[in-house]
RNA sequence: GGGCGGUUAGCUCAGCUGGUUAGAGCGCCUGCCUUACAAGCAGGAGGUCGCAGGUUCGAGUCCUGCACUGCCCACCA
C-alpha cells in the first residue's frame, strides 16, 4: 500500500494534475481517504450485474482455501497468473521424535519453515514400515507441540521416506488432508509472508530468513537428517516475479464447470472455430481440466466486489445496490467487502458490455456475435476463454439480426450466444534465436529500427510472408532485406511505366481502376498478343489465389503468391515482352504502343491494388502518382480489391506461354553449355512437334530473338532428338548452331552426374510402370504423365550418352 | 507428470487434401553496367526431407516407436 501510494504521488508530482484530470474525464472518482479508484460507468454496472447473477445462480462461492498468494502485491492471484520456473533447490529431511518411544519419523520438505505450522504427520495405511506407529503422536521440533500420526493417501509409500508432514494452512494437498482428518489450520505467515505470532520464536521474520533460522536450529538440535539437491518448479507471480506462497485465506470463487461446459460445446460443435486448429485442441484441453477461478483480489484498485458484511451478525450480502440494512438481522452497520475483482473478470465481459448489456440493444442485434477475434496465443486462456465462457452463459437465447447474420456469411450457425464466430491466433514474433522477446532479456527487436533500415513495407511483408499458421516467427533480417529489394523492384517497374506513359501518351490513366464496374478481372485490358492473354489470365489466377489465401488466413501464401507474380511473371517476362511494342519510334506503330501502354497501366493499377494489403505505402505512393495526385478516391485502400474473373482465365495462352518460356530458357541453357559469349547472337534450329506450336513460335520469334539473343530461327522438318548438342522436349526440339569451347574434364563430370540422374529416374519409372497394381490403381493422368516423362528421360539419356561420346569421355 | 509443436539446401523458412525430376529468400560459384532496376539480369552448384519400422501401386506429406529441441499446462512432500 505504501509503495502504491508513493507511486501515485510520484506521478502527481511529475504530471501535475494531468492524470487525475484525465481520470475524472473518464468518469473516475478518486477517494483518497480509502484509496480506491471507483469507476462509475456502464462497465461497473455490468460487472456488478454479472457478479450478482452468478451469485444468485449459485455459481459464486466464498470460503477459506489455499490460494496462490503474492507477498509483494499482498493479494491472491489465479492459477493463470502463476508462472512456474525450474530452479535448483534443496530437499531437507527432518526427523520428528515419536512420543513414548525412542523412534523418529523422518519427513522431507522443500519449505522447512512451514513445519512451524504442521498439525500432523501422514503415512500411508498400507505402508508396513509405519504400521506400528498408527495412532501415535510425535513431538513437533522447535515448537514442542504434540501432533498426531494419521493415515492418509496423501503419503505415497514409494516417495521419499513414505511419511509426509501435514501443513493444512500452507499447502493445498495438506489442506484437503486436513479437512479429511479435521486438523487444525495454523496460518504462520502474514500477508507479506512474514512469520506471525503462530510461528513462536520466529515471529516477525521474513519467510526466507525464517527458513535459514529453522534449518539452523533443526541442525543444532539434531533433527535435520539430510539435505539433498532437488530440482523444483517454483511458482512466481507473473507480474512481479515474487515467489508465490500457498496460503490460507478467504476468497471468492467462480464454480467454473457449468460455464466451461458451454464453452467446450461452442468449440466442439464448430459454433466457434479456432484457426489454426491445433489451438482448438489446446483450448479444449485447458477447458476439460479447468479449476474453479479465484476472482477476488486484495488490491487497491479495480472493480469492487458488490458484497457487504454486516457488523452485527457477520452475514454477507451480495446486492446490485448498496444495501441500507442487513437482510438477516436488520442491522445497519454494513461495510463493503474490501476485495476487488480479477481484472480478467471485467475484460471477459467486453463482447457484450460494450454493446449496452444488460439492456437489450440494437447494437447487440447487429454486432453480437462479431465475426472474428484476432489475438496471440498468450492471451487465449486469460481472455479469449473467459469471453467465450461469459458470452455463452450470459447471452443465452440471444439472436442476431437475421439479415446481418446472413450478410456476414454465418447463416448456418445456430448458436448466437458465442461472442465471436472465429478466433485467429497469429504468430508471435521472436528474436532470431527463437527466444520470446522481453525487455529484461534485452532481446527486443525494435520495429522502428527495422523499419528505419528496411522500410515499413518490407517489414510488414516479412511478417506476412512468414505468417505460416501454427508456428511462431523468428525474426530474420535477411528475409526483410530480400523484401526491401522487392519494394525496390516495384518502384523501378513503376518508373518504367511512367517513362513509357510520358513518352507514348502523357496523362494516360488506368481504366476503371477506381470504380472498376465489374469488380472482377482487369477492366479495359485489350489482350492483343500472347503475352497480353497470358498475363491477364495469370493475374486473374493469382487474384483468385490471393483471395482464397486471405479468407483462410494463409497470409504467407497470399504474400508469396503475389510476390512470385509481380517479380517472376510481370517483371521478368511481361515487361520484357512488351518492350518492342512500346518502342514505337523504331517500329513505327504508335497505336500498338498506345494499346500496350494502356494495358500496362491498367494491369499495374490492378497489381497495386492486389499488393496493397501487404505493401501499403509504396502502393499508395505509386497509385496516387498514377492519378497525378488527384484520384477520385482518397486512397488506394478504398479502391476495390481485385477479384478473379473466370472469363479472363485463358488456359491456352498459359500453355503456349509456358512453351515459349521453356524454349527461351532452353536456348539460354544451351548457350551457357556452349559457352557462347553473352553478346553473340546465335542462329538456332527448331523442330516443332505440332503445327500450332510452330505457328506460335513463329509468331513470337521476335521475343525469342531478343530474350535468348538469337540471330535467326530456322524451322526444320524432322526431329533433332538425335542431334548432338540439341535439346528436345515434348513440344519442340531446339539446337544452337555454335562451335563449343569447353573444358572437357569438367563437362565430362557434369554430364556423368546428369546421366546418373536420368538413369535413376528411368529405373524408378520402369519399376512403377512394370507394377500392375500401379497401372490398375493410379489415376490415368498420373500414369500418362509418367509414361511421357519416361520417354523424355530416355531421349535425354541418349543425348547425354552421345554428348559424352562426342567429347571423348567414358 | 500431462498436452501441443518443430526437425526439409550453408542460414532462415515454404511445401494445403499422399501423385511426374522437393521449392523460395539470403549466402556461395560463373558471366553480364542489355536505355525500369548491379538493391539488378542470365546461368549454376548445393538436400538419401532427424532416426527406425509400418500402411499404400506410390510417403517430405498418413500411422507407430525413438532421438533431439521449443512452448504451454500441472497441488506431488
Amino acid at each position: 500500500r505504501e509503495k502504491f501510494v508513493e507511486r501515485v504521488w510520484e506521478w502527481k508530482r511529475e504530471y501535475g494534475g494531468a492524470i487525475l484530470d484525465q481520470m475524472k474525464r473518464l468518469g473516475a472518482s478518486v477517494d483518497w481517504d480509502r484509496e480506491y479508484f471507483t469507476m462509475d460507468d456502464n462497465l461497473s454496472h455490468a460487472v456488478r450485474e454479472v457478479f450478482v447473477r452468478l451469485y444468485e445462480e449459485g455459481l459464486i462461492y466464498r470460503g477459506n482455501y489455499i490460494v496462490n498468494w503474492c507477498p509483494w502485491h499482498e493479494t491472491a492471484i489465479s492459477d493463470l497468473e502463476v508462472k512456474h520456473e525450474d530452479v535448483p533447490g534443496k530437499l531437507w529431511e527432518i526427523r520428528y521424535p515419536v512420543i513414548g518411544s525412542s523412534e523418529f519419523i523422518t519427513v522431507a520438505t522443500t519449505r522447512p519453515e512451514t513445519m512451524l505450522g504442521d498439525t500432523a504427520i501422514a503415512v500411508n495405511a498400507k505402508d508396513e514400515r509405519y504400521k506400528h506407529l498408527h495412532g501415535k503422536k510425535v513431538l513437533l521440533p522447535l515448537m514442542n507441540r504434540e501432533i498426531p500420526i494419521i493415515t492418509d493417501e496423501l503419503a505415497q509409500p514409494e516417495f521419499g521416506t513414505g511419511a509426509v508432514k501435514v501443513t493444512p494452512a500452507h499447502d493445498p494437498n495438506d489442506f484437503q488432508a486436513g479437512l479429511r482428518h479435521n486438523l487444525e489450520q495454523i496460518n504462520i505467515m502474514d500477508s507479506r509472508a512474514h512469520m506471525n505470532q503462530n510461528a513462536g520464536a520466529y515471529a516477525g521474520l521474513d519467510r526466507f530468513e525464517a527458513r535459514k533460522r529453522v534449518l539452523h536450529d533443526l541442525r543444532d538440535q539434531g533433527f535435520l537428517v539430510a539435505e539433498k539437491d532437488y530440482a523444483l518448479a517454483i511458482g512466481k507471480c507473473d507480474r512481479c516475479g515474487t515467489v508465490i506462497e500457498p496460503r490460507l485465506s478467504e476468497q471468492w470463487f467462480i464454480k467454473i464447470k457449468p460455464l466451461a461446459d458451454r464453452a467446450i460445446d461452442a468449440a466442439e460443435s464448430g459454433e466457434i472455430t479456432i484457426v489454426p486448429e491445433n489451438y482448438r485442441t489446446i483450448y479444449l484441453n485447458w477447458m476439460y481440466n479447468i479449476h474453479d477461478w479465484c476472482v477476488s483480489r486484495q488490491l487497491w484498485w479495480g472493480h469492487r466486489i458488490p458484497a457487504w458484511t454486516c457488523k452485527g451478525c457477520n452475514d454477507v450480502i451480495v446486492a446490485r445496490e448498496t444495501p441500507t440494512k442487513c437482510t438477516k438481522c436488520g442491522g445497519t452497520n454494513l461495510e463493503q467487502v474490501p476485495d476487488v475483482l480479477d481484472t480478467w473478470f471485467s475484460s471477459g465481459l467486453l463482447p457484450f458490455t460494450t454493446l449496452g448489456w444488460p439492456e437489450k440493444t440494437r447494437d447487440q442485434a447487429v454486432f453480437y456475435p462479431t465475426t472474428l477475434l484476432i489475438t496471440a496465443y498468450e492471451i487465449l486462456f486469460f481472455w479469449v476463454a473467459r469471453m467465450i465462457m461469459f458470452g455463452c452463459h450470459f447471452m443465452q437465447g440471444h439472436e442476431q439480426d437475421p439479415a446481418i447474420k446472413k450478410a456476414s456469411g454465418w447463416a448456418d450457425k445456430k448458436n448466437d450466444s458465442v461472442p465471436f464466430r472465429e478466433v485467429y491466433i497469429h504468430a508471435l514474433v521472436r528474436d532470431a534465436e527463437r527466444q520470446k522477446m522481453s525487455k529484461t532479456k534485452g532481446n527486443v527487436v525494435d520495429p522502428l529500427e527495422v523499419i528505419n533500415r528496411f522500410g515499413t513495407d518490407a517489414t510488414r511483408f516479412t511478417l506476412a510472408a512468414m505468417a505460416a499458421p501454427g508456428t511462431d516467427i523468428a525474426f530474420n533480417e535477411s528475409r526483410t532485406d530480400g523484401y526491401r529489394a522487392f519494394a525496390n523492384k516495384i518502384w523501378n517497374a513503376a518508373r518504367f511505366m511512367f517513362m513509357n506513359v510520358e513518352r507514348i501518351q502523357p496523362g494516360l490513366r488506368p481504366v476503371g481502376g477506381q470504380e472498376c464496374p465489374p469488380h472482377t478481372g482487369i477492366a479495359g485490358f485489350q489482350a492483343k498478343t500472347l503475352e497480353d492473354r497470358w498475363i491477364l489470365s495469370r493475374f486473374n489466377r493469382v487474384a483468385a489465389n490471393v483471395n482464397d489465401a486471405l479468407t483462410t488466413y494463409r497470409f504467407h501464401e497470399a504474400a508469396n503468391s503475389i510476390y512470385d507474380f509481380f517479380w517472376g511473371e510481370f517483371c521478368d517476362w511481361y515487361l520484357e515482352l512488351i518492350k518492342p511494342r512500346l518502342n514505337f519510334e523504331e517500329r513505327g506503330d504508335k497505336s500498338a504502343a498506345q494499346v500496350a501502354c494502356a494495358n500496362l497501366v491498367s494491369l499495374f493499377d490492378a497489381a497495386l491494388r492486389l499488393l496493397h494489403p501487404v505493401m501499403p505505402f509504396i502502393t499508395e505512393e505509386i497509385w496516387q502518382a498514377m492519378y497525378e495526385g488527384k484520384p477520385a478516391l482518397k486512397s488506394i485502400a478504398l479502391a476495390p480489391f481485385p477479384q478473379a474473373d473466370e472469363k479472363q482465365f485463358d488456359l491456352a495462352a498459359e500453355t503456349e506461354m509456358a512453351i515459349l518460356q521453356d524454349l527461351i530458357v532452353s536456348i539460354r541453357n544451351l548457350r551457357a553449355e556452349l559457352k557462347v559469349e553473352p553478346k553473340v547472337k546465335v542462329p538456332i534450329e527448331v523442330f516443332a512437334h505440332e503445327p500450332e506450336i510452330r505457328r506460335m513460335i513463329d509468331h513470337n520469334r521476335g521475343a525469342i530473338e531478343r530474350l535468348a539473343t538469337v540471330e535467326k530461327i530456322a524451322f526444320v522438318e524432322s526431329s533433332l532428338a538425335k542431334v548432338a548438342g540439341a535439346r528436345s522436349t515434348a513440344r519442340f526440339d531446339v539446337h544452337v548452331l555454335y562451335e563449343r569451347k569447353i573444358d572437357v574434364a569438367s563437362e565430362c563430370e557434369r554430364l556423368k552426374k546428369e546421366l546418373e540422374k536420368f538413369e535413376k529416374g528411368i529405373a524408378n519409372g520402369q519399376r512403377q510402370l512394370g507394377n500392375e497394381n500401379f497401372l490398375a490403381k493410379a489415376p490415368q493422368n498420373v500414369v500418362e504423365g509418367l509414361r511421357k516423362q519416361q520417354q523424355e528421360l530416355a531421349v535425354l539419356k541418349e543425348k547425354t550418352l552421345s554428348k559424352l561420346k562426342e567429347i571423348g569421355c567414358q
